[in-house]
DNA sequence: TTCCTTAAGGTTTTT
DNA sequence: CCTTAAGGAA
């Protein structure tokens, strides 16, 4: 066994603690995907049967890695291991079996998309608002029950929860949580949530199917712990129930996901539910340099929940930071691809060596332009993933349609498309009829003329006819001989073909790249089953992250910050580190939230290897006018020993902005107010030092660095946050948190 | 029913 | 800035 001996000492325990309950807090780049595959060797190699082994990670990708990491060291055996997102697991266990909740074993797996329009169709149906009950706001309510296990006859049950809603001003929600399952379970439905909801509920239903998964998996072990929701804790607790071999993973200064539903008192609970629990910590990172570990760990140091860890590194102090300050977000691309190109030709470094961070998709603009300029090849992980793009989805409702007939989403998007003269008008007195007659919106489509005349009725009953010779070959060929023929028989193809502009092309050429995906999907002989069906399911949850192909190829990545978790790069770039973009303006509401974003800006720090810069703008175009920014308040949660100035008229503060410094003056005298940009308005002096302000009170005259001086008014304690609020000469009355206002008290 | 013009609203992160 | 919804004319 002489991989165990590569493992230092707490991953070698790790890795050899197989049996009951074990929890491994596994800090950034502490091993832990190598802790985990060699586990799992251990496990096999100690004669547990593949078949009883079930893994659960975050992406599909990181199974898929693990799977072949296992497979080098205990060789074929791996591919019986059952390794998965939970949602891919899932939902082969509940194709299986689909009949015992009523559902179809072929039932449609409906994405983000898919849901809202089905919220929407909804909300018109019912003559409800969509500006008062907007699409995503609902369906992040019903995801968040859903995601808590609370199915909507519980939420109606619920007086809280219609309390809340009916503050909200939007007493209605919980009936539109049950339209919408309804409507779900009609069309053979499912979203992303019910795939966890269902399978939890088929276990607490159906204790024999309970039974034969507890059986069929011994051993248990969740990746990235830290980011699962209650529902998936829950189903894994009923799994692990007989067997308690059940191993967990992760870092509670990378939870990430809390907006989704991730929760982080499943840690905790952990403890409480296992009480035998066994914890390993891994410490010492293996990744990055020591700038870079004790900057990261600087960052988190301001974060008030969370566990005792103390991740350190043996690695060399390597570069200092670099900090990069732009004028426009223009620049900031500019200086990032120089940057890269001046790295490349001094260093010999690689473009696949850099990667490029930042909060939101839409950043990545500027970054493509100037790395185009500089022929630099990249690659933009995340922003619209394939599967997303209008043509696919109208190439794939087809296929889902029909293999489906029942699924209403999928309908709506091909009836009248390409056109055939079917329009709103007659789609939508297709719905009623069908509702009227308590019969299928397929059934009517097939006897269309008896409801709708000879005219329409005939175009709707050879739409009918269109759906069935697909079905027809559906059945008889294989997914890319039946897929090419429905992309023709459609009219699609020739529709996209016949467009010759620039983005007609391109999609023309992107439905022909699906269509290659399948041909290579039938070709694969890992695939047992090459029907339509099978490769639907398939692809309905794949992530971007999950892209396998040409990973090596040698280019710049771009990502989001939530995308890049999980990877490493020597080089890492942070772009856009500005208040309200970075932490986002959304996640300044309670603490929690801004201790999230900080965990995020921890996760990108702790991508890099070798040397890390952070940037920002001090403009930027948003919604396509020019807005001014200030640097991110995370900049200054650096130890400014770890940074390099960029300049040396840089001093105290190092992510000053030059232009401002001129205003400044050292004496606390309140300045003139500069012209307004955005909302700042006051320039603090340049010795301002935040007061304590334990002993904050109402009366007391205080400074702020952004609102200038100002009154408290009152002071007030909400839960973990105290609150005060106060009177500004310049701004007016604003109520701060006191935990992260930076206050100066001047004694009056 | 379809096509064109105009208006409004939207950027957080994702299985 | 960009995309999508809505409203009006052919």
């Amino acid at each position: 066994m002489s991989y165990l001996d590569s493992l230092n000492p707490s991953q070698r325990e790790a890795a050899e603690s197989t049996e009951g309950p074990l929890m491994i807090i596994a800090g950034a780049g502490s091993g832990k995907t190598r802790v985990l595959t060699y586990r799992i060797a251990h496990l096999l190699e100690k004669g547990v049967d593949p078949f009883h082994v079930l893994a659960l990670t975050f992406t599909n990708k990181a199974a898929k890695e693990m799977q072949h990491r296992i497979s080098k060291v205990v060789g074929n055996e791996a591919k019986n291991l059952w390794m998965g997102t939970f949602h891919s697991v899932f939902s082969k266990i509940l194709r299986v079996e689909a009949s015992k909740i009523g559902f179809p074993s072929n039932f449609t797996i409906y994405d983000t998309d898919d849901s809202r329009s089905l919220i929407k169709t909804i909300l018109k149906e019912q003559g409800l608002d969509d500006k008062v009950y907007k699409p995503s706001t609902v369906h992040n309510r019903i995801s968040g029950a859903k995601n808590r296990l609370i199915s909507y006859q519980e939420y109606l049950n619920n007086a809280a929860f219609l309390e809340d809603d009916k503050a909200a001003l939007k007493p209605h929600m919980g009936k539109i949580y049950q339209w919408y399952q309804e409507r779900l379970f009609k069309a053979g439905a499912m979203d992303f949530d019910d795939l966890l909801f269902f399978t939890f509920k088929l276990f607490k239903d159906h204790i024999d199917v309970l039974n034969k998964y507890q059986h069929r998996f011994q051993y248990i072990m969740v990746d990235e712990f830290q980011d699962t929701n209650i529902a998936q804790y829950y189903i894994t607790r009923k799994l692990a129930a007989a067997n308690r071999n059940i191993c967990v993973v992760g870092d509670d200064a990378q939870s990430i996901y809390a907006f989704r539903g991730a929760d982080i008192q499943n840690i905790l609970n952990f403890e409480k539910d296992y009480p035998e629990l066994k914890v390993v910590k891994l410490e010492q990172n293996y990744r990055s340099t020591q700038t870079i570990v004790e900057a990261a760990n600087g960052v988190i140091k301001n974060n008030r929940a969370q566990l005792r860890k103390n991740v350190w590194t043996q690695n060399e102090h390597g570069e200092k930071i670099q900090l990069i300050r732009a004028a426009s977000d223009n620049e900031e691309g500019r200086l990032i691809a120089t940057a890269i190109f001046e790295s490349k030709m001094g260093q010999q470094a690689k473009n696949k060596d850099f990667a490029i961070l930042y909060r939101t998709n839409s950043q990545s603009r500027a970054f493509e332009e100037s790395l185009r300029k500089l022929n630099i090849k990249y690659r933009i992980i995340g922003g619209i993933s394939f599967y997303q793009r209008k043509e696919i989805k109208d190439i794939l409702a087809y296929l889902r349609y029909a293999i489906n007939p029942n699924d209403e989403q999928s309908l709506r998007r091909i009836l009248n498309y390409p056109k055939r003269g079917i329009g709103d008008t007659t789609e939508n007195k297709l719905f009623v009829a069908a509702d009227e007659q308590g019969a299928s919106v397929w059934d009517i489509l097939c006897n269309a003329t008896a409801v709708f005349g000879p005219k329409t009725g005939t175009l709707l009953e050879s739409f009918a006819l269109l759906i069935k010779n697909f079905q027809q070959w559906i059945a008889h060929q294989d997914a890319f001989d039946a897929a090419s023929e429905i992309a023709k028989k459609s009219g699609l193809l020739k529709e996209l073909y016949d467009d010759k502009t620039v983005e007609g092309v391109a999609r023309y050429e992107n439905v022909q790249e699906l269509l290659n995906g399948i041909k290579e999907y039938v070709d694969d002989p890992e695939k047992q089953d090459k029907s339509l069906g099978a490769f639907l399911q398939e692809i309905s949850l794949l992530t971007d992250a999950d892209d396998t192909k040409d990973k090596d190829e040698d280019v710049v990545t771009m990502m989001t910050i939530h995308g890049s978790k999980g990877l490493e790069f020597p080089q890492v770039f942070i772009v856009g580190m500005e208040e309200d973009l970075f932490p986002s303006t959304m996640m300044l509401n309670s603490r929690a939230d801004l201790e999230e974003e900080r965990r995020l800006f921890y996760v990108a720090i702790t991508r890099a290897e070798k040397k890390l810069t952070l940037s920002f703008a001090n403009s930027r175009y948003r919604f396509g006018i020019l807005k001014n920014c200030e640097p991110s308040r995370f900049l200054s949660e650096i130890d400014s020993t770890f940074i390099e100035m960029p300049t040396k008229m840089m001093t105290s503060s190092h992510f000053e902005d030059t232009s401002r410094t001129i205003v400044r003056k050292t004496s606390p005298i309140k300045p003139l107010a500069p012209k307004s940009t955005s909302q700042s308005t006051y320039i603090p002096p340049a010795d301002f030092k935040p007061s304590d302000t334990s002993q904050l009170s109402n009366g007391m005259r205080v400074e702020h660095p952004k609102f200038g001086f100002g009154q408290v008014k009152k002071v007030e304690i909400n839960g973990m946050d105290r609150k005060a609020t106060i009177d500004f000469e310049l701004v007016g009355e604003k109520t701060l948190i006191l935990s992260f206002a930076k206050l100066r008290i001047h004694e009056s």
